[in-house]
DNA sequence: ATGGTGGGGCTCCCA
């Protein structure tokens, strides 16, 4: 079973580029972020005809989290629990059955700058609800993952120009901290089981030349359960999908899972 | 210190 998360920056806009990837990386499951879509309006018969089924938790302008599907999906959830108010579309649950089942979390987590602001503590909240859903599934001891944009540098060997994200909402130390209370409910980072070191990074800004000159950085991860990561054979970052025509500023990340 | 780019959707917000 091949799942890949990507944020695609903008379902319109990247509709070529999605499919191209898709035709090209055949994954089973693609967990996207930032569609920018309400539901109405996301391509659906488009992926369908491509042999897809597709769930969307969307929302105008901003956000919105979707999942592609060639294998049977069941107990499709959305929205992250832990505050009912909470509007934005940012996180979408499935499992997806094939040999094994498996316990699929798309997400799209806060970007949380300027800080200080609201915007950060919007975000450090939204990974306090994020480590409570962690501590769920871990109890029903499924396989699972929690994959997606976590715009969290989680090490300073995660980017090309550490001092630059000093001060920025992805790099500081309650982001970092908030990050690895996660991991430490006994979570895998996939990538960084197959690739340690620095120099592998999933996101290059548009501006300033950021991607010929490999200023990098690592933000989209795969984070596995104990039971999920004894199924995992292999993890990738398609880094040429940002070198392609109209590409998203972030590039798929993928695993391959015995399942 | 500034501005650099891109998507959404509508004149400015978000990243």
């Amino acid at each position: 079973m091949k799942i890949a998360c990507f944020n695609i920056n903008g379902i319109k806009a990247r509709i070529g580029a999605l499919s191209d990837w898709l035709e090209e990386a055949d994954p089973d499951v693609a967990l996207l972020q930032e569609i920018k879509s309400i539901d109405e309006n996301f391509p659906r018969s488009h992926f369908e005809d491509m042999g897809y089924t597709v769930e969307t938790h969307g929302q105008k302008s901003f956000n919105g989290v979707a999942i592609l599907s060639k294998l049977p999906l069941e107990d499709v959830t959305f929205g992250l629990p832990g505050d009912d108010v909470d509007e934005q579309a940012r996180w979408i649950e499935a499992t997806v059955v094939d040999k094994r089942a498996v316990r699929v979390c798309g997400l799209y987590l806060p970007n949380g700058n300027p800080v200080p602001g609201p915007k950060y503590d919007y975000k450090l909240a939204w990974m306090e609800r994020l480590y409570a859903r962690a501590q769920e599934l871990l109890h029903s001891e499924e396989p699972f993952l929690m994959a997606g944009d976590y715009n969290v540098i989680p090490q300073d060997e995660d980017a090309a120009r550490p001092e630059a994200w000093e001060k920025d909402a992805l790099a500081l130390p309650d982001s970092r901290a908030a990050y690895r209370r996660i991991v430490n409910l006994g979570l895998t980072d996939a990538f960084r089981t197959v690739e340690p070191g620095s120099g592998h990074y999933t996101f290059w800004d548009y501006q300033a030349g950021a991607w010929n000159r490999n200023d990098g950085i690592r933000i989209d991860h795969f984070l596995l359960s104990p039971q999920c990561a004894d199924l995992l054979l292999e993890c990738r970052i398609d880094k040429e999908v940002r070198g392609q025509e109209k590409p998203s500023d972030h590039v798929p990340v993928w695993v391959r899972l015995n399942a």
